[in-house]
DNA sequence: TTGTGTTTTATTGCCTCC
DNA sequence: GGAGGCAATAAAACACAA
């Protein structure tokens, strides 16, 4: 920063802020320094008066001004109320920085609600309304937008870190449900192995555990994490993700309340169907010879297709 | 009273726009 | 090139705890 100035009059006699209509300032330091060659009238106007009777004055009436609004602060800046020593000692002073009172700053924030910006005009009767300089005034607007700004971007920050949390929260629920999800597939992948080694351990067609629970394992697993197929002839269609990378098998719920098997997405051809079969359904195909009258039993339903080869990844729907 | 942190007022240099 | 805005900064004024 440059060497302490004196502010505003002094030496120099008061004048304007070296923006907002132009010419001139007073500040012996600042850059901004023009003369009065360019001035509109309304700064002339103020100048007239601002350079006789103000100087550093205006921030430093105010202090003991009291209430007012509009040309009423303007009126008490003749410095003839003075003799000519005191006004002379006290424009060769250094001048000090002075706060506003809070009726100006109160002014000030009502002008500045209305707008932010400023037009020279505008200022020009700010400074005037409040007996202050134009420049002042400006100042006070450039500040005041800063704070703004800041303000905002605070305001800004606070949003983007509320919306974090709220998504790294949905976040952490997701994974947890994954987990779950993956533990309960696991434990049902162990289960029902368990049930196949008993099915072809006994050489037996029927499923070891009781028709009820069977049928309800399925109604919940399937139901859970299946669509539903629709427009299809079957009465009721729920289709498992099972996928080898090719295929995807759909278990149909048949009228009776029997189940199938179908392959969906299928070309239809021959082939397919055979590989399929080969894949998947020799087992199904022997029991249906070995014992046809069980495999259709409307409440019975052989799950010896829950241990179709695969991990957690045969269950497309339920993979991560 | 004094040290310290915060707020406000003001300056400076740079940039953009007309 | 001048006017005016903005960012960075200085420094006075203010608030407040010890």
């Amino acid at each position: 920063m440059a060497a302490r100035s004196f502010l505003y009059g002094g030496a120099s006699g008061g004048g304007d802020d070296g923006g907002g209509g132009g010419g001139g300032s007073v500040l012996l330091t600042n850059k901004r320094v023009h003369c009065s060659s360019s001035l509109n009238p309304v700064d002339s106007f103020f100048l007239a008066r601002s350079s006789s009777l103000q100087g550093s004055r205006s921030m430093v009436s105010f202090e003991d001004r009291g209430n007012g609004s509009g040309g009423q602060f303007f009126q008490s800046f003749d410095h003839e109320d003075n003799g000519d020593d005191e006004y002379d000692e006290y424009f060769h002073q250094p001048e000090k920085k002075r706060r506003l009172t809070a009726d100006q700053v109160r002014f000030l924030e009502e002008s500045f609600e209305s707008d932010n910006k400023l037009d020279p005009e505008r200022k020009i009767k700010l400074a005037k309304d409040l007996g202050l300089q134009p420049r002042q005034v400006a100042i006070w607007f450039q500040n005041r937008r800063a704070r703004w700004k800041n303000k905002q971007l605070e305001k800004d920050y606070d949003d983007l870190q509320e919306s974090y949390n709220k998504l790294k929260a949905n976040y952490d629920d997701l994974v947890k449900e994954k987990e779950k999800l993956k533990s309960e597939v696991h434990e049902l992948s162990d289960k029902l192995l368990l049930q196949e080694k008993g099915t072809s351990d006994s050489s037996s067609t029927k499923c070891p555990c009781e028709p009820q629970t069977c049928r309800q394992i399925l109604d919940d697993d399937v139901s859970k994490n299946v669509k539903t197929n629709n427009g299809d002839h079957h009465s009721s269609v729920k289709s498992i993700g099972f996928e080898d990378g090719v295929h995807t098998i759909s278990l149909l719920e048949r009228g009776d309340s029997s189940y199938v098997f179908e392959q969906d997405q299928s070309d239809g051809s021959v082939d397919e169907e055979e590989n399929f079969s080969k894949m998947f359904l020799p087992s199904v195909d022997e029991l249906k010879m070995e014992n046809n009258s069980e495999y259709h039993d409307s409440h019975q339903v052989n799950s010896c297709f829950l241990g179709l080869p695969g991990d957690d990844q045969a269950f497309g729907l339920w993979s991560y």
